[in-house]
DNA sequence: CTTGACTCTTTAGTTGCTACAGGGTTTCCA
DNA sequence: TGGAAACCCTGTAGCAACTAAAGAGTCAAG
């Protein structure tokens, strides 16, 4: 199947599998003479798989190594499970950040209740507080732990 | 006070405070002779505001506009009530999807108990499924909500 | 035979920084 | 006074995982 086809049968797009491909998750293929590329069942099946792992979260690089587990079937997988239990415990951490984050965000949303002036909105005060370090609020630990980006969107709607 | 003073009264990195000032966020300064930024405190409290609001996991674009109110106080305040209970649905939201994510991956893992060959490593096997459409589960709509990434940080380690 | 749908490569954009490279300026200490 | 260290400047490239678009070629149907 042509790549349009496999695009298709795994719910990607054309251009995520030509970036796969670049970066060595997906092998590269046997062309046409119209140097189209042609898939088969097999490439199917492992598009599927990283698919699914992304559908989890894991990082390409998470996904380059179980690929090399599925590649060498007669290696030992205890470094899948240690891999998959580090994710997890990924997962687990961000989660405790984001809520840490929501408890802050809601006691902010707290100090005005009502709309006024921008001048005497609490919200605005509170966040002009020198918080730094004097407050030991999580906001300390929240920002240094890494996890980015709580989600995106609205933004690229906007140049549509 | 010069750039590096100003960083470290606010906890920032020098590279950080110039790439707001190319973004709009802080103005552009007066200089020295030697063409060395000079800032005075309101820039201190300008740029805490910003540092407070990134670390509650606001976009720069979201800071935009919270800076808006500020610079014009006789405004309402409406608006920011708004930004603030839509940032906080993003993150109850990212909160849900991570909590069903989580709960997949313990799943998964509980499919494999001990090390043993990758060919019979329950992981490996259930990941390889067609998952699709087929089985609804989580990870159709997980995937979907734009929140990417969990952590990063073991990556940049490596490169030292 | 032409239109439209598909494919190709290459390049740039996204977010919020961070890290150079390759300079200039200031300050401190001997 | 001289020279090294510490600071500052601009400009550019890199990160993750794509997405989009430009500009060109290929293929199938009417």
């Amino acid at each position: 199947m042509k790549i349009g086809e496999l695009a298709k049968a795994t719910g990607t797009q054309v251009e995520t599998i030509r970036y796969y491909e670049r970066e060595g998750l997906l092998p590269e293929t046997t062309r046409t003479e119209g140097n189209y590329r042609i898939y088969g069942e097999a490439h199917a099946e492992r598009l599927s798989f990283i698919r699914h792992c992304r559908s989890l979260d894991m990082t390409l690089e998470e996904i380059r190594v179980l690929l090399r587990f599925k590649d060498a079937p007669n290696e030992n997988c205890g470094e899948v499970n240690a891999l998959l239990d580090e994710h997890i415990g990924h997962v687990a951490a961000r989660i405790r950040e984001l809520r840490s984050l929501e408890r802050q965000l809601k006691g902010l949303r707290d100090l005005c209740q009502e709309a006024r002036d921008a001048a005497h909105c609490g919200i605005l005060n509170e966040l002009a507080r020198q918080g730094s370090e004097g407050g030991s609020s999580a906001a300390g630990h929240v920002h240094g732990a890494h996890g980015r980006s709580v989600e995106r969107k609205s933004i690229k709607d906007k140049r549509k």
